[in-house]
DNA sequence: AAACAGTGCGCG
DNA sequence: AAAGCGCGCACTGTTT
């Protein structure tokens, strides 16, 4: 980090100083929960591990390494399953070893592969989460995890010891195993979460200047990621669910924006559709109706060959052609000028005042500015909060950490609503006044557990 | 024992 | 133009 401008520095600068104040706030845990947890689950997993001995699987394991079999080697398993027992390979690694990931355990068509992906899930909650929480937390029963600005290429943050930025949450079983050890610190507060809604597609936008994209983000009777769920399914607007919506939202929409190419949306879009369990509001299934369609089967996805006729990959082609050549082209052709600008300089700047100099890839010079900056808005909101209106105002509330996009606070009961209020007068109208950059309307979403309950309790909250 | 590369997986 | 971006952490297997 050479080349700031006054602006940049000083932001970094407050912000290293505004995060040690969150770092030293800390987050109460519960360490009875954590000590009970982690015996369960251990008794859980050895359970399941038991029935494990049925299965033909575990006996070749067993035959071919004896005395050195590990159910933790991923490539001893690897080795039974495509070597020993001839299941057709799925993937090989940048070191030409069996892929070995939860998608090429998925390909393998036995049920041992279930129970150890289950298991190895339990696995990580409890060592990575159960156990990295309970080794860091102080005698007083808080955590203070690390955040760092100074190490992060993308001019985003980090957590480490433990990282707070990678708590689950999207598998609800696991979610809850692990957020339940997250209380407010006294019975009369509250743990609370403000994010910014679509702020990196809002920074996009302030890049770009796309009017496609300006158009989305400012009238509220539009919405893209239930456009290109119409689009991706080959839906009609009374065929559309909020399923589907979230498919293309998470399986095309951000792929794209960050230069994800069709073959791997492809991809994912189609396994989505198990995994949202998209079916048709008459009942018939997704795959039948794409198939009427025109779109019989998924395709090889490759990117060295171009997709054959009749195939979803080839459908997601075209609309991937259409995204990027019709709907957002003038996004299209900011990303075109800005890595030729870059080519010529050898550096691009950030609209939070930061030069970044260096060798870098294609994705990396257009999707850095726009990373960065949006947790810049977040970052200068932060500050704002922690050194100078918490404490104005005399609020007990504290902010104890920080999601890239997201604040975490210890909010007293009593002050809730001022709280929320100031937060949202902060990350929206303070920051707007003090960026002109920001063309677009920024908004903040609130998530607030019941007093005295956990970080899993968590609800939508709507301020009024 | 410590360090390293590789792999996998949790989050935005 | 390249074939999504970033981060930290646990674990294996190898080398120092």
């Amino acid at each position: 980090m050479k080349s700031l401008t006054k602006d940049g520095y000083r932001l970094l600068h407050e912000g290293v100083q505004a995060l040690s104040i969150v770092e030293g706030n800390g987050i109460k845990v519960d360490v009875d929960y954590l000590k009970q947890t982690i015996v369960s689950i251990s008794e859980k997993i050895k359970a399941l591990e038991a029935d494990y001995k049925e299965h033909d699987v575990f006996r070749q394991w067993k035959k071919r390494y004896g005395e050195k079999m590990k159910l933790s080697s991923r490539e001893q398993l690897g080795n039974v399953l495509f070597k020993v027992m001839e299941y057709p390979v799925y993937a090989y690694t940048d070191t030409n070893r069996y892929s070995t990931d939860e998608a090429a355990l998925n390909s393998v068509d036995d049920p041992f592969v279930n129970a150890y992906l289950e298991v190895e899930r339990l696995k990580k909650a409890r060592g990575t989460y159960l156990r990295g929480i309970a080794r860091e937390v102080g005698p007083d029963g808080f955590l203070h995890p690390s955040f760092n600005l100074h190490t992060i290429v993308t001019y985003r943050s980090s957590s480490d010891r433990p990282n707070f930025q990678n708590i689950p949450i999207r598998n609800p079983q696991i979610a809850e195993l692990v957020r339940r050890a997250f209380l407010p610190r006294a019975a009369n507060r509250h743990l609370v979460e403000i994010d910014y809604g679509g702020v990196e597609v809002k920074v996009a936008a302030c890049y770009t200047e796309d009017p496609q994209l300006l158009k989305y983000i400012k009238d509220p009777t539009t919405d893209m990621h239930r456009d290109m769920g119409m689009q991706c399914y080959c839906l009609s607007p009374k065929q559309m669910t909020s399923s589907a919506r979230k498919a293309a939202k998470s399986k095309f929409v951000f792929p794209e924006f960050y230069g994800n190419i069709y073959t791997a949306c492809a991809k994912d879009l189609w396994k989505g559709i198990d995994e949202f369990g998209l079916v048709m509001p008459d009942g018939t299934s997704m795959k039948k109706h794409l198939a009427k369609k025109g779109w019989k089967k998924l395709g090889a996805c490759d990117p060295k060959h171009s997709p054959r006729p009749h195939t979803f990959e080839k459908h997601i082609q075209l609309v991937e052609k259409d995204f990027w050549g019709k709907r957002f082209k003038v996004y299209a052709q900011w990303k075109q000028d800005w890595w030729q600008a870059y080519k010529k300089k050898g550096w691009f700047d950030t609209l939070t005042g930061f030069r970044i100099h260096g060798l870098y890839k294609h994705n990396e010079v257009v999707n850095y500015p726009i990373q960065g900056s949006a947790f810049h808005c977040l970052l200068w909101s932060l500050i704002r909060l922690v050194k100078k209106e918490l404490r104005n105002h005399g609020f007990k509330s504290i902010i104890v950490g920080q999601i890239h996009d997201s604040i975490v606070a210890d909010v007293h009961h009593k002050e809730l609503k001022p709280f929320l209020r100031l937060c949202q007068e902060v990350m929206v109208d303070q920051l707007t006044k003090a960026w002109p950059w920001i063309i677009v309307p920024m908004e903040v979403d609130f998530e607030v557990a019941p007093e005295g309950k956990s970080w899993f309790e968590k609800e939508t909250y709507e301020l009024n």
